[in-house]
RNA sequence: GGGCCGGUAGCUCAGCCUGGAAGAGCGCUCGGUUGGCAUCCGAGAGGUCCCGGGUUCAAAUCCCGGCCGGUCCA
């Protein structure tokens, strides 16, 4: 799009002395001291950021992170703690891929207020889309790394900044602050679009390396037009590995970032450094390669070897190895990062991409041939950035637990594909792009891995460089991202809400004991009411809705089930509602405070479980009804016996501690520096600048909106009933409370009396008294396979003695009484075990016909039951055996097969 | 959330396309061979062909639904 030349041209500019020009590689403008014809961005601009000088020294991540923080709090920004790198207060997107992504939507919305204004924070970020690229490009792209960002947020009514205090704070940080020359920094135009919204940006380069991006969102996308919004967004990102890495005068990002650890890498898997002088050639080139695209990467090494003068097929043998080291060296810190936030692997949603990144990590180590666990390596990382991320630290036991799980698992899953590939090359010899995409797709199997077991079989396979593109199109017509659990609400519910607006006070959250009350009807239609106040609590929060009683004016309504639209509570009443003035509220109380009971029953079991399993163990759905209620939460293992009983202890300790249950409305961002982000158990929390919280203080502190008992003690008793893996990653909880619990049991025990009294049995007893049946019924039908072959034998004697003649050879035929199909089978089959050439033909009565039977050592029968078809007989098989059944009399069916046998004899 | 693959003996799987009397290897039991062994030879036990429905004279096999597992993509 063109964007007009105003959006960029800024006082700051003139003052300094920038002027605008036209890159005449890329055509974009930008804005610099000094004329120059290229925009100073790779790939225009070659990488030579090494060579421009600064008066700082080099910095470590920490320290760049830290000078980045000061700077700007010395002006005037607040900095802000950084969150976890999953997302989990939004439902679009499953990883924190950068520092505005802590806002949005909330804050960009302008539902919620910004927890300070103006701000800085230091946003640890995880992006895979580059994950094939990390490596070989030198770290200009790194799945993790930090953004740098401050961030100012403009209202109608409250400026804080805009472009040119960006700018020049960009501008003084680079210069002053890091000392780059003035005429080293260019402000290249361009335009940033993400999320719903659109502006103007200036990316910020120095010798060919973009340091930073700032962005002023100002725009909406609507139906793909830009709209302008009322809150205008000051949006920086600072790359803080890039800047260590501009400073270090290292030729890789790892180098800067990694120091001492990327040689105990290189040491630990067993890969030979390379030598500087290739490095630094490769450094030169790293920001012109698309690694998309094998001939500028065949180009890359050629002139590594050409200026080195190395042969081609050296350099690149040890530059593969080489980028795999640098591979290890982000993905392990990237995993670390996702399990150490609580990430569980599975195979869905974040937990997949967990997964994703942990099986880059194995078959790098299994390619470089190294006898290492990825989890020493993983462990490496947690020990480098332990002061950095001190929930590495923290969740250190369960981030290696869970690496060596996944390790398991993936070596499981590559011993299958190895097996699958065998197979299929046992058959073809040969193995074609469908079958690498089918054995990808469905079985896991990376096509390398593939090629690497067919060569061992000497199959040569080529991976084709479009292997993932092709992949891709076998998953065309994505579908986007699971919708919000929207809770179905009848669309007159939803009419009838938004007819009333004003919102309804929520009697049940101030008096959750309150089981009588008045109110005032403010708008009904047929069977829906909606009043100024009410006790009834609406389906929400996995909590069931209340039913009960509402009189007015001389009439008496069922409540059948409750709603809520935004704040606006509906009953759905029995009968449509006739209007009164004056309503008497009351509600079914043994309902509600089974309800209750079990709500903050789940909350007590929550923390159990975080304490007996750890720090990874999220709330990942949760139901209550009166009867029961389950908690699935996030586990990466199977829970032994053992874990659950232990569980359901610590949570009746909490029970017997009686400690009060605390609920309030409280502003989101106190709420979330007090209590951290462990409040979003139920997923994200809807858009208000208030949420509510239900805390048991030292226990479980959660934003939710249901009704709870006052005091953990009411709960009275935890009893987990079930236990289910309800998929990868996901453990479902069923548990009952206090007098539920009795009435469960009371269930559970009539089946058992049930079950005993039909064997005549103590309860005591079942068990031994089962053992002994299935003993008893196994020797059952052997007695009976045992009597069944000896009544064959006897049955065949008899056949036997009358035997005919046909065609040469014995007749034998039977009509058994007994409607046996198991027998016959039998009887025709020892038979024809027999010595001898013989034919029988056996019948037995099934459902008003004759089931047939019949075998034979020199004629087709199966021929003869096609010919006979017009005699009724319907049968087939193959030329010795047939089954098959047949209408008539036995005999002449019997028969009707000799006369057809003997025309087939008299053929041959 | 969706696509794909799979569920047959204790384990790994063949059989399924093209319906017709349930198989192999390993393991197990017993016997023999051996100085000994994860040796060799012989015999044997072991099955709800995941569940339910349909088509058919006949279903492990074909069709529909479900459950469970795996895998890839969001």
């Amino acid at each position: 799009m063109s964007v007009p030349e105003s959006e960029y041209r800024l006082r700051f500019f003139a003052e300094e002395g920038f002027e605008r020009r036209r890159c005449r590689v890329c055509g974009s403008y930008f804005w610099s001291k000094t004329p120059r014809d290229t925009c100073n961005d790779a790939p225009c601009t070659r990488y030579r950021f090494w060579e421009v000088d600064r008066s700082k020294p080099p910095l470590s991540v920490r320290e760049t992170r830290s000078l980045f923080k000061e700077f700007f709090r010395r002006h005037g920004h607040k900095p802000i703690p950084p969150r976890p790198v999953v997302a989990r207060w939004r439902r679009d997107l499953y990883l924190t891929i950068a520092s505005i992504i802590v806002f949005q939507p909330h804050v960009t919305s302008g539902r919620v207020p910004p927890p300070a204004n103006p701000l800085v924070i230091v946003q640890p970020s995880i992006r895979l889309e580059d994950i094939d690229n990390v490596g070989i490009t030198l770290g200009r792209h790194l799945t993790s790394f930090e953004m740098g960002g401050h961030h100012a947020f403009n209202y109608p009514d409250r400026k804080v900044y805009w472009k040119e205090e960006t700018v020049r704070y960009a501008y003084e940080f680079f210069t002053k602050e890091l000392g780059i020359p003035p005429e080293e920094i260019v402000f290249k135009e361009s335009w940033w679009e993400g999320g719903g919204n659109a502006g103007p940006c200036f990316e910020v380069t120095v010798g060919g390396l973009e340091l930073a991006t700032l962005v002023f969102m100002k725009y909406r996308v609507v139906d793909g037009g830009y709209e302008e919004q009322p809150i205008k967004i000051v949006d920086t990102g600072y790359g803080i590995e890039r800047i260590t890495w501009m400073l270090s005068k290292k030729p890789t990002a790892l180098h800067a970032i990694y120091g001492p650890l990327l040689h105990r890498f290189h040491d630990i898997l067993g890969v030979e450094e390379p030598p500087e002088d290739i490095l630094w050639v490769a450094a030169r080139d790293a920001g012109n390669i698309d690694p998309d695209d094998p001939e500028t990467v065949k180009r890359y090494i050629e002139t590594m070897a050409r200026e080195t003068g190395n042969p081609v097929e050296k350099v690149e043998a040890l530059m593969r190895r080489v980028w795999d080291v640098y591979r290890a060296l982000d993905y392990t810190r990237t995993l670390a990062l996702m399990l150490g936030d609580g990430i569980v692997p599975s195979n869905t949603g974040e937990g997949y991409l967990a997964r994703l990144v942990a099986r880059r990590i194995f078959r790098i180590l299994d390619r470089l041939g190294a006898a290492v666990d990825a989890a020493d390596l993983v462990r490496l990382q947690i020990d480098y950035w332990s002061q950095d991320y001190p929930q590495l630290t923290r969740n250190k036991d369960y981030i290696i637990d869970a690496v060596l799980t996944e390790e398991e698992r993936y070596r499981k899953t590559i011993a299958r594909a190895a097996r699958l590939v065998e197979r299929l090359l046992r058959r073809r010899k040969k193995i074609t792009l469908e079958d690498l995409l089918q054995l990808y797709d469905s079985h896991g199997a990376p096509p390398d891995l593939v090629a690497e077991i067919a060569a061992k079989h000497g199959v040569k396979v080529e991976v084709p460089p479009n292997f993932y593109a092709e992949l891709a199109k076998r998953h065309q017509a994505p579908t986007r991202l699971a919708k919000p659990p929207e809770e179905k609400k009848p669309r007159e519910v939803v009419e009838l809400a938004e007819k009333v607006g004003k919102p309804t006070k929520p009697l049940y959250h101030a008096e959750p004991y309150t089981r009588r009350a008045e109110a005032k009807p403010l708008a009904w239609h047929g069977n829906l009411l909606v009043l100024d106040q009410t006790i009834f609590y609406p389906l929400g929060g996995g909590q069931l809705h209340d039913t009960g009683e509402i009189r007015a004016c001389g009439e008496k309504y069922r409540v059948k089930a409750v709603y809520k639209h935004e704040d606006v509570v509906v009953h759905v009443l029995d009968k449509p509602f006739k209007p009164c003035e004056k309503a008497t509220l009351e509600i079914d109380w043994e309902r509600r405070y089974k309800l209750m009971r079990h709500h903050t029953a789940v909350h007590i079991l929550l923390a159990a479980a975080r304490r007996i399993l750890g720090n990874h163990v999220w709330q990942a759905g949760a139901e209550k009804t009166p009867e029961k209620a389950r908690l699935d939460i996030t586990h990466h293992k199977p829970l032994t016996r053992d874990l659950v009983k232990r569980i359901e202890e610590e949570a009746n300790r909490i029970i017997d501690e009686r400690i009060p249950v605390k609920t309030m409305m409280m502003d989101r961002n106190a709420a979330e520096e007090k209590y951290g982000f462990t409040l979003y158990q139920g997923g994200p929390p809807p858009l208000s600048r208030w949420i509510r919280i239900v805390e048991i203080p030292g226990v479980d502190t959660e934003a939710c909106y249901g009704t709870h008992v006052a005091n953990t003690g009411e709960v009275g008793a935890i009893k987990i009933i079930n236990t289910e893996r309800i998929q990868d990653g996901v453990v479902r909880l069923e548990i009952t409370a206090a007098t539920q619990t009795a009435k469960t049991a009371t269930k559970l025990e009539d089946i058992l009396h049930d079950a005993a009294s039909r064997l005549g049995a103590g309860i005591e007893e079942l068990p031994a008294r089962i053992e002994k049946l299935k003993k008893q019924l196994e020797e059952a039908k052997k007695k009976t396979a045992r009597l069944q072959s000896l009544l064959a034998e006897h049955i065949i004697r008899e056949m036997e003695e009358k035997a005919e003649t046909l065609c040469g050879a014995k007749l034998y035929t039977t009509i058994l009484p007994l409607g046996d199909r198991e027998l016959a089978r039998l009887i025709s089959l020892k038979l024809s075990e027999k010595p001898g050439d013989k034919t029988a033909v056996i019948l037995t009565p099934l459902n008003g016909k004759y089931y047939i039977e019949a075998s034979t050592t020199k004629l087709d029968l199966a021929k003869a039951a096609r010919n006979l078809r017009s005699k009724g007989v319907k049968a087939g098989g193959k030329p010795n055996h047939i089954t098959g059944v047949a209408e008539g009399q036995p005999e002449e069916i019997i028969k009707a097969f000799k006369e057809e046998l003997e025309k087939q004899c008299a053929e041959n």
